[in-house]
DNA sequence: CTGTTAGCGCGTTCAA
DNA sequence: TTGAACGCGCTAACAG
């Protein structure tokens, strides 16, 4: 591969000379100009894009680590950074840490060795990556999860109070055993559902009934074995507030099997506007959560505190709506 | 941040013996390698990937450029590659070129800059991007999609059986005026399936009814209207095969609109599997494909072409799996 | 306006 | 076994 002095020599100048004319810095004399990108053109020549950031002491790849890359939630908020970062010339490096901490702080890692300029991180808690990024020094952003310790820029959805929003939807629907099937505890998102769907039982004065509360990890196998638990016998719960719609999709294979159907058998609303949700009988309730924006709204704080690194820190909340269907009607 | 030469000091000895210990490489005194590795930890040293990189001339990146994040099937074989890699010690960085020549043009030339180690590409047959790829000879695999000129290392689907076997399963149903909704012309997959579709027509003696035919970007939009334009007519076809899972949605959304029920009204097979298609009412005929199988094949494939640049090209073809389901029957 | 010089942080010669 | 010196390819100083 040619680098910058074969194209310097080929055009008769010097190696700063092409450099200058390469990266449009200061003004050279439109002869030389010409030939070195004559020069380049003919040696297809493609700067070493290590040597530039290692010489300029900085990079324009950003990481983004996030929990399941088939989840789409995740997938439309990696669209959001994509657009975020590609407007402003960075590029992004993708990362699925699984949910697993361990390969969170593998990410993390990489991410800081090579020299990222910054991390946009939907953490699973795990401080120690967090600590390591702290530690570094380098810019970074909590997205979806905020992370505990000091202050932090953080874009997060006001997950809690939507899921209040939710239960108390079913609660005005007539549903008096209202159960939840929550994310994994220690998962700041699974959490706060699950406070949202206790703070509205407790607001209308009911009990929370603690049998009707099942954890399971963000995927659908585990919801719909926690949804047969719940749903497979006498006493079962005549509604479910669901942490999202993956999940979502485990209940509703649960139910299929026992013969159940939503709305008039058992209530269900579950968070992320998946657009299959419209397509099944009946249409499901959900809270649709601005993932695409969230996207935008971290990368472009990262960006600025790229820019400005002693800024204090901010936090964003954007809101979730809640989308009435027919799975939340008797 | 510490450099190598700070490590070094520290410990009282030379740059390069801190490298040797650092990398495991040759044999140092065991108590001078003990002061190195305290030196390490103590600041929290972590090398440079950059200067390391441009050093070994290598870098253990991989770049994979699809059309689509938010499309499961390239969610699914983005899994895959990223299992394959990870494997073996590589990061992938995903990009997303949007079905559009330009932008794979320019996340080529990104990869290429970056001295990416290999590139896995889905492309939308920009024979640009290909040739630069070919002209700076770096590693790389089409994946999903074949690319013309030179032998290629290549992994892709038998798209094209499987779409004549979903038709002819269709004609078996005794559906008799079967239409399609392809991708977008250019596309091999997309043109693949629409062959597919015709061989089977062909096979059964029946002419193949260009008025039944319609052509989309492979998103649920396009394949919407198009929908809409096909059956919103008295001539309407009674059943479809569907480029992808993506554009059924779109289908069903239209079929919903007029009225229109799968299986009973109007057969529906559609590519990939999607989780949603046994959600709904009546469950989806869909053409499986490995897609993570995919992803893995083919990024086994680049790591070997890195190992190995010499090697002749191979091609991969993985079978897809008809899976018939109440949208074929009437 | 141009060229020369000097490193960015590493890993790898080559001598000792 | 260890260290000194060099260079990967580039750009930022400094001279001229």
């Amino acid at each position: 591969m040619p680098t910058i002095s074969d194209v310097a020599s080929r055009a008769g100048v010097s190696p700063a000379t092409a450099s200058r004319v390469l990266n449009g810095k200061s003004t050279v004399a439109p002869d030389l100009a010409q030939r070195v990108q004559a020069a380049a053109a003919e040696l297809q020549y493609r700067p070493n894009g290590l040597a530039r950031n290692l010489r300029r002491r900085e990079t324009t790849v950003i990481a983004l680590i996030i929990g399941d890359v088939e989840n789409p939630f995740f997938t439309s908020l990696a669209r959001g950074v994509e657009d975020a970062a590609h407007a402003e010339g960075y590029s992004v490096i993708l990362c699925n840490s699984d949910e697993d901490a361990a390969k969170e702080r593998r990410y993390v890692d990489v991410a800081l060795q090579e020299r990222a300029a910054g991390v946009v991180l939907s953490s699973t808690g795990s401080t120690e990556s967090i600590g390591m990024l702290r530690d570094q020094r380098i810019p970074f952003v909590a997205v979806d999860r905020p992370v505990s310790g000091a202050p932090t820029d953080t874009a997060v959805v006001d997950t809690r109070s939507a899921a209040a929003a939710a239960t108390r939807h079913m609660i005005e629907q007539g549903y008096e055993r209202i159960g939840c099937i929550a994310g994994p505890a220690g998962i700041a998102t699974a959490d706060d559902r699950l406070e949202g769907y206790r703070d509205a039982l407790r607001a209308a004065g009911r009990r929370v009934p603690a049998r009707l509360v099942r954890h399971s990890e963000f995927k659908a196998a585990g919801a719909r074995s926690a949804a047969m638990q719940l749903l497979d016998r006498r006493e079962r719960p005549d509604a479910l507030l669901v942490a999202n719609c993956v999940m979502a999709r485990g209940v509703l294979e649960a139910m299929a099997e026992l013969g159940l159907h939503s709305g008039r058998d058992v209530g269900l609303a579950a968070f992320d506007d998946d657009p299959w949700t419209t397509l099944i009988t009946p249409p499901m309730t959900v809270i649709a959560q601005p993932a695409y924006d969230l996207g935008l709204v971290s990368t472009r704080m990262l960006l600025s505190r790229i820019a400005a690194p002693e800024r204090a820190a901010t936090t964003t909340t954007l809101h979730a709506t809640l989308v009435p269907r027919g799975s939340t009607q008797r």
